[in-house]
DNA sequence: CATGAATGAGGTTTCATTCAT
DNA sequence: GATGAATGAAACCTCATTCAT
């Protein structure tokens, strides 16, 4: 009767709005049934309850998601490690391209599983994301520590690391709207990520010695 | 008679508690009182309410840390920048280690305020804090780039550093309760940290033209 | 198609099923309609609501137990009262069988009504079952009174000993699932309530005594 | 303000009165609360929801009447078995005269308690007094059956007589107002219960063979 | 200082029922 | 015959807050 074909999509669609604004925890249903149009049972006939209107907003976009993510970090296992080329870099830029693009794609929900699920079964997504990173790069700095002699990384700052990488993405979406931007931006993520790395590999983690590194550099 | 000089004592230890373990929002005055063993109208005498509670346990170890990081910002805006030396390493380090030491002398309180005050008037204490890099680094990139030639960097990339940065810690906090280890890692995330900047800097920004960089390196 | 002219006979069915496990009241119609395989709207096609439903698959059964139970109320005034044999026990005890095996051939149904209708129109079945065995009773126990010269019982100790009359078969659908063993037991609890009705009779209902009743007696 | 010092018993009164009236299932807390010219909150400041609600107005007269039960068994256990006398039959209608008592001094109560408690933690309640009665019963018929050679009775019947009394008790609450008819009626109750149990015991729960009872008797 | 009572608005959820198709 | 969408009222409950004492 009231809007057509849409009743669900209404929902839905009133109820990103409303997790967006609020987050999830101080969003109402009330106030999404009735930005709707819609009252309370409708909702709990396409539903099971605030929980289940969030995974069918989120669920697809997350596994998507997931999916690329791990398949990217295989990918460079796959690749190994040691001698890099350039190849490489763009490699690495066009793999976390792809991940802002389907972020942008699915903007929206994106934002709202990542930065407004606190409350809900989503809230540690952004550490799921990064444990996975976590698996893979122990597995690369041990290889790295067998194959040139440099001392593997500690597991915290692998973690870090993993968890920097994420939360890059991450506050790219909140910060920057524009995915053509956003695009531009990743690219110096990239570097500066890769360079951290390098930085921390080629002094074993480990303070540099005035020997090692006497020519002039710049500083943050 | 049991507690005497206690209850506003006793009522933010327990509100600690309970904000720590169940973060602001769901947080409940009734059971911060109960386990404080007192009744809400004793609450109302001491605060204004939950977001007077959650301030009182804060606002001070918050003006320290503000303190803190803004001084750091600002020293390092004095040594300037051009030519950095290991010198200027060591205190990068040294700054950052003082922060950690604040950081874990205020263990419990600096988890709340940095990670369990959402729906707070602190949710955005970690924006807070990245924002004031954000200035100080704007104006390090812009002179850097007058007196080197170097591009400037991106706004929104400054912001994303700072915001590292910021967050370098809050994992910390978060991942490592003992402050040794602690500082310890601090110092190989500084290196990271310094690394991605000077990677950034020395390209512009720009992801490098195959004929600058054509020796090998390790990549993760 | 998979069940065909069934969609009516599955909804009572399932219906049965969940008004046994759950009383009336708790019954959900939902429920009901989902493990039946069929949506709601079907449900109001064929029956007017909830109460209906139940009507529906309890009413046929009540009316041939109300017949049984009346017409052998009827019998027993028929008999008449007065010196009673061996023979009116058998009689009895026969009517209390084909009550008992009444039950038993629509044990769901005759359980449902008689201990899950709490909440419906039905719920007072049980006393209505009472009330009639009431009239009889009154009816036996003034003529008993007037032909014998024992006084006549009061009218709550004939509502009471025919609401145990009933009770007695409601216990024994609840806790004997076997007909069989049902049979064996009411022979037994048919002693009984005639030896009870008995002794009240013989003490007109008040205490004997101690002349009337010298004799040694096993008590409970 | 409204009411002086009542509340708490305000909520209780307006409470007895709506589980009395509905039952414990259709109670509705909203109405509780309307007739007591409170708010919801109210309510919940003083009783932890429903079923506290139910177990405040119940668990003091339940412990009571609990206790007046096992001790009355147990009573009986102790006068033993076997050659009874009036003397002992006074003793049972004493008994059960005091329970009565007891169940009239907290009327409205216990006919909540048995009667109107479905849906709560107290709808077996009736069930479970059986139960007591069951175990005490048990003992007693098989030492009856050892010391005097007739046939221990089934554990059926056992349990059926226990029910039968107890329920004996809930029909006078139910359909006798006055306590003093009340108290009538149970002597001759107590009549009817023991001579049905002798009669039972008389034949070994079997029913009578021709030769063993040739005199004529009333029956029901 | 502190209590304990009470408010009132809001939360999520469930239900029997209706009706256009 | 039957579907699936939608209603609307009511359910229980929790919360931060207030205030007379």
């Amino acid at each position: 009767m009231a809007g057509d074909k849409a009743t669900k999509e209404k929902l839905l669609e009133s109820a990103k709005r409303e997790f967006l604004e609020k987050g999830y925890m101080k969003a109402s249903l009330r106030t999404i049934c009735k930005n709707a149009g819609v009252t309370t049972g409708a909702l709990y006939f396409f539903f099971q309850g605030k929980g289940d209107l969030l995974r069918e907003l989120v669920e697809e976009p997350l596994k998507g998601l997931t999916a690329l993510i791990r398949q990217h970090f295989a990918e460079e296992m796959e690749r190994g490690i040691g001698v890099v080329s350039l190849e490489t870099d763009r490699q690495d830029i066009d793999a976390a391209k792809e991940v802002v693009r389907f972020l942008y794609r699915h903007y929206d929900v994106c934002l709202l599983l990542l930065t407004k699920s606190q409350g809900s079964e989503y809230e540690n997504v952004v550490s799921r994301f990064a444990d996975y990173g976590e698996e893979h790069y122990r597995m690369l700095t041990a290889e790295a520590a067998r194959g040139c002699g440099v001392p593997a990384l500690d597991g915290y700052l692998v973690h870090w690391m993993s968890y920097m990488q994420i939360n890059a993405f991450v506050h790219l979406l909140i910060h920057e709207p524009d995915v053509e931007k956003a695009l531009g931006y990743i690219e110096q993520v990239v570097v500066y990520l890769v360079s951290g790395w390098n930085g921390l590999l080629q002094t074993g983690g480990a303070v540099q010695d005035p020997a090692d590194d006497r020519e002039k550099r710049r500083k943050p």
